[in-house]
This record gives structure tokens, C-alpha cells and sequence, in this order.
DNA sequence: CTGAAAGCGCTTACAG
DNA sequence: CTGAAAGCGCTTACAG
């Protein structure tokens, strides 16, 4: 590849000049600047950024620590970063842990040799203290998606909120007796979903029903496995809360497969709004999340923490998850008692 | 951070003397050796890479050039990729091209700058001729699932015998009025399929029937509506073959909307077996593409040709996609028949 | 406005 | 076996 000492040769005047000339940070007369401009041109001269990135202390480069990126709520969050990495000049390195925290502190290592600038993250485990460390470090980190405690800058959606707003609907609705399946305690966003679920039920007056509960959840098929259980524990819900679209998915397979309807036997209401999840049959109510509006704002406050010498205070950032009413929600047997009470309160 | 000079003053030794206990390729006698390690491991040293990397002009770093994250055939394959990067000491940068080429120009710019050692890609556009020049001028490429002429190194489905396999399984099954809902003709590997397609059609003596053929479809949404048209030309097909799995599932939600059922009415075969697609009502009969392994092996080949001075010839290399049979296709009109026949002509 | 020099943090041929 | 020196390709304070 050309270097800067070609052009140099090539524009007749010193490499210095042509550096100036190319950063734009400093005066060159016009002519200089053309001939340098031309021979950049001609040569097809591309500056090596490592060269440039060691001698200025910092690489343009975001690194991008995903757990898995087969898991789909990433690609679109993925998305939103590298298109605001992009507009910012940014490149982003993608890094997946595998949900395991010795990987993740291993791209950790490896990113801050290659002096990325910054990094965001969605958590393998809560337990990442590593992070905690980088953060006292200076290091600019925006967690994305799954956070840790509130000292570390982060972007997630309000699951508390989600979890409320989706069992609010569904009693709403008139459903009564709704089972709740969840992903792992361990992780925060699950705990605030819960949290949520059991909120909702209190303000309603409905007693929380453990028999219809379980946790520890991951994907369709555990969702699939989950409700079989409820149902051999002779509960029979009405309605079923998933915590996530995949398991909601799974759970309306095995009710179907129970020769079972969905929604007029037991509603499904799931959590995420994938892609597929309108394509479903029925098509699926969910809580949609915006990951790829978590992916621009994590990637935008990132580059304001690397671009601002003083580091702000860390700022927690919670996106609305958005209820999305399709037809696996029906409507329940207290609706219609509802409705015909209505004429006498009023 | 810390820096070589720093380890060397600690252990009392010249910088050079850390940089060859560190790399392991030069003699070091064990004592300085130790004291070297342990000076490492009390400053938590870190080598700079980009220095490294500007003296050594590699970066045991690996472009990847993906048009769309989005779609579900690639985060398998990056997948693959990372895992096998890993295993060789590389990083992966990923770059998002919206199946655009000017992006995809910008992107290969970007990483030639940062010095990265090789590139795979998945091309935007068949008319990708600057990764020809790229080639030309030595540098390890590998392209992966969608790929160029045979000029360059490459990992692809086989999309000719799947497209055939398809069509003659849903042939031997009995159906002989088979639709095809094809992507862009633009892209080598939906060409592939088509011409297995018809390959299989003409060995069964089955007439090619354009009214029931239609390209260019791009997602569910697309596949939703090319059914419908072709049920609009008051065509009755007794199969579909949609030629990626969105296709098929918008396929299937439209024949049931319309109130026909699949498969009793209406068969229908796809093409990828996204994780998805096993999920659906009813489960997807597809030919499954081995993404993982494809990006595995595309990642074996690039480091291969980044660690071989002379480049040897451009190998591209077909991973077989693999017939899975699910729920949407039984049997059709023509299966009975054959049965009975079956007795008579042995 | 422009050039020569120093330096970013490494590695490696050259001496010893 | 080990150290001093040069150099990878840039940028920028220092002179002029």
C-alpha cells in the first residue's frame, strides 16, 4: 500500500504538509492543497489508521460485545449501531461471548490492545465486574439491553413497565387466571418483568397463583415444556404471559398440539416482537422492544462519552416497550360481565 | 496503559529482551524469562496491537462483509466465523452493507486501512468487480453463501441439486402441479435453484408452467402475495416450492387465510431452515442450509490463504443442503396411483 | 504557510 | 543470550 512519503515525493512538497492538507485542521494554501489532493488521487492513497490510531491514542473504533448473535434481538440492535457508528466515522467490532463471562473478559483484553475507543455491551452474566472496573478505568462503556447496577451508563427498555402494562392488558381483557413463563432470575430484565406481572395482579386484586409460574426459561422449546407442565398440574389458565416471543411461541405449539385453541381456549401474550412474530398463527400479541432505536441510542451516547473529556454522570436510559395487539389475544370471561356491569356504574 | 518500556524497566532488562520473551520465537534464558512474566503479570501489560501491527504489516484481523444482519441466514454463519477466528487468534470486524455497493466499496476501504489480514464476504450485488480487483492484487478473500465468478475463493450451498432435490421430492411425493416462488434472478444462487427447479420438472417429463412461476420475491410479505397472484390466475398448484423459508411461511399464512389447508390442499416446501421454521403450523418441510458450517469453512480457507505466501488456485467449495422432512408436505394425487402401479411393473 | 525532527509502542537485524 | 538502534507510517510542536 502507498504511503504518506509517496504522495509527499509525488505532490513535491514534505510529508507534514500532506497530513495537513488531508486533516483539514490547518491552513495550507490552496495550491498545496490541490497538488496534494491530486496526487492522493492518483496514487489512490489510503492513510494506514493503525499508524495513525497509535500515534493519536485513539482508533475510531467501537467495540461491540453481543452474547449471542443467533439470539434475534440483537441483529436489529447490531443495526442500529453500526448505522450511527457509520455516520459518526466509526467502525465497530463485533464480539459474541457465547453467554460466557471468561470469553467476555477475553474480547475485553483483546479490544483494549487493539484501543478501541469504547465499547458497548449487553452483559453475558450480572456478574460482570469487569466492567465495573473499565468504568473506573474512564473507560467510555454503554451497557445495551441487560444492564448492571446503576453505575455504568446503559440503554434498556423499561421492563418493569412492560411486564405491568402486558398483564394489565390482559385483565383488562377479562382474562383471570394468567400464567406467567419466564426467562432466568438471574438476569435483571426478567426479575423487572415479573415484577411487573406481579404488580398488575395486585392492583387488580388477583392472588398470585405460584402453580402457574416458571422461571428459568430460554427458549421456544423450554416454553413448549413450560405450559405442559402447568397444564398436568391441573391449572388451566386462560391466558398465558410469556417473557419472551420465542417462548410464547413454543407455548401456543403445545396448546395447539393439546388440540387446544388459541386465543378462544387460552390467550398468548408474548414479549419482544420479532420479526416472525406477526407471520405466526395466530398472529402473536406482544410487547414490542425497540432494539434497533436501543442500538442508536446506546451507540450515540457512547460516542458523546468518548468525544467529552470530563465523564458526565451515568445516565440510565429506559425506551418504552409498546404493547402490539394482535390476534392471540382474545377477550376473557370477565369482559363480557364487564360490559354488561358498565350501564349501572355510570 | 502501560508499555513495553515500562515491563523492561521493572524487570531490569532492555525492551527488546520483553518483546522476545513475549513472542516465545527467540531464545530467552529462563531466569529473564521469569523475571519478564512476572513483571507482565504485576503491571497487567497489555502490547499495544496497533503498534504490533504497524511493524509486523498484519493484524491477525478478519473483515466481514455481510449485506444484512436482519436476514436470518447470517448470524449462523457469522457465528461459524467467530468461532473458528477465535480459535486462530483473530478478530473479526463486521460490517453491515444494506446489500448496497457503494457501503460495501466504503466498508472494504475502511478495513484495507486498518491493515485487517483478509476478508470474507457476502456479496451485495453480482456486480461486485472490485473484489476481483482485490483478488487480483493478492489479497485473501473468501466469499461466502452468495459468491462471483469462479475467480475467487468461495463457500456456497450447492443451490442447483437443492433446488433440484426439492422439486424431485415433492415429485416423488405425488405432486405434479408444483409453483415456484423464486428470489431476485440477480443473485447466482436463486438462479441455481431455479434451474434445478426445472431440471427436475423436465426429468419427470413434468411441462414447465410459467403462470405458476414467479421471481423476485424478497420476504414474507412478498411470498404472502405471489401466491395469491398465481391463485388469481386461476392456477391450482398442488405444491409450493418457495425458495428461502420467509417466502414459504408468508406462503402458508396466505393459503390459510384464503381457507385451504396445508398440506392437504395446498403442499408447501422451503429453502434455508431458519431455527424458526421447525416452530410453525405446520412445521416446515425445507432443504436446510448448513450456515454454520459454511461460515466455519469460509474462515478456514481465508486464514489458510492469509498464512500461504503463494496463493494457490481459487477453490470453491459446496456444502450439500440437506432435505428435511416436516409437516407441510404429504403426499400427493399422483402417490396413490404410483402405489397401486407399483405392484404391476415389478 | 511549510519543513525537519521527534515520538507513538512495538519488532528485529546487527553487534557483541 | 542480550542491548542499542532503526524503522513501521503517521501527527504535531517547534522553527523559520
Amino acid at each position: 500500500m502507498v504511503n504518506i512519503k509517496e504522495v509527499a515525493e509525488r505532490a513535491g512538497v514534505s510529508p507534514s504538509t500532506v497530513s495537513r492538507a488531508l486533516s483539514g485542521r490547518v491552513v495550507v494554501s490552496p495550491e498545496t492543497k490541490e497538488k496534494v489532493l491530486q496526487a492522493v488521487r492518483e496514487l489512490n492513497y489510503q492513510p494506514n489508521v493503525l499508524a495513525k490510531g497509535l500515534k493519536e491514542g485513539r482508533t475510531k473504533t467501537i467495540g461491540l460485545i453481543i452474547p449471542n448473535v443467533r439470539n434475534l434481538v440483537f441483529p436489529a440492535a447490531i443495526k442500529g449501531i453500526t448505522d450511527v457508528a457509520k455516520k459518526h466515522g466509526y467502525t465497530v467490532i463485533l464480539c459474541n461471548t457465547d453467554e460466557d463471562i471468561e470469553t467476555e473478559k477475553a474480547h475485553v483484553e483483546n479490544l483494549r490492545k487493539r484501543l478501541v475507543d469504547g465499547l458497548i455491551f449487553s452483559t453475558a452474566t450480572a456478574a460482570s465486574t469487569h466492567i465495573l472496573e473499565l468504568k473506573e478505568q474512564g473507560f467510555p462503556v454503554v451497557l445495551m439491553i441487560r444492564h448492571l447496577e446503576n453505575k455504568v451508563d446503559a440503554v434498556i427498555v423499561d421492563n418493569f413497565k412492560g411486564g405491568y402494562e402486558a398483564t394489565k392488558f390482559l385483565i383488562e381483557r377479562g382474562y383471570r387466571h394468567i400464567a406467567f413463563i419466564n426467562g432466568t432470575l438471574g438476569l435483571d430484565l426478567y426479575r423487572q418483568r415479573f415484577a411487573g406481572y406481579k404488580a398488575a395482579l395486585a392492583e387488580a386484586g388477583i392472588a398470585y397463583n405460584e402453580d402457574i409460574v416458571i422461571h428459568g426459561t430460554h427458549d421456544w422449546e423450554d416454553g413448549y415444556r413450560a405450559i405442559l407442565t402447568i397444564l398436568e398440574r391441573d391449572q388451566q389458565p386462560d391466558a398465558v404471559f410469556a417473557a419472551s416471543d420465542p417462548k410464547a411461541l413454543g407455548v401456543i405449539k403445545a396448546i395447539k398440539e393439546k388440540g387446544l385453541r388459541v386465543p378462544e381456549d387460552i390467550a398468548v401474550m408474548g414479549y419482544d416482537n420479532l420479526d416472525m412474530s406477526e407471520l405466526m398463527d395466530p398472529p402473536l400479541t406482544t410487547m414490542a422492544q425497540p432494539f434497533y432505536e436501543v442500538g442508536q441510542r446506546a451507540a450515540e451516547r457512547l460516542i458523546k462519552l468518548i468525544d467529552c473529556k470530563r465523564k458526565p454522570r451515568p445516565l440510565i436510559e429506559k425506551l418504552p416497550a409498546q404493547l402490539l395487539v394482535r390476534v392471540s389475544v382474545s377477550y376473557g370471561s370477565a369482559w363480557a360481565e364487564r360490559e354488561k356491569g358498565k350501564g349501572n356504574n355510570k
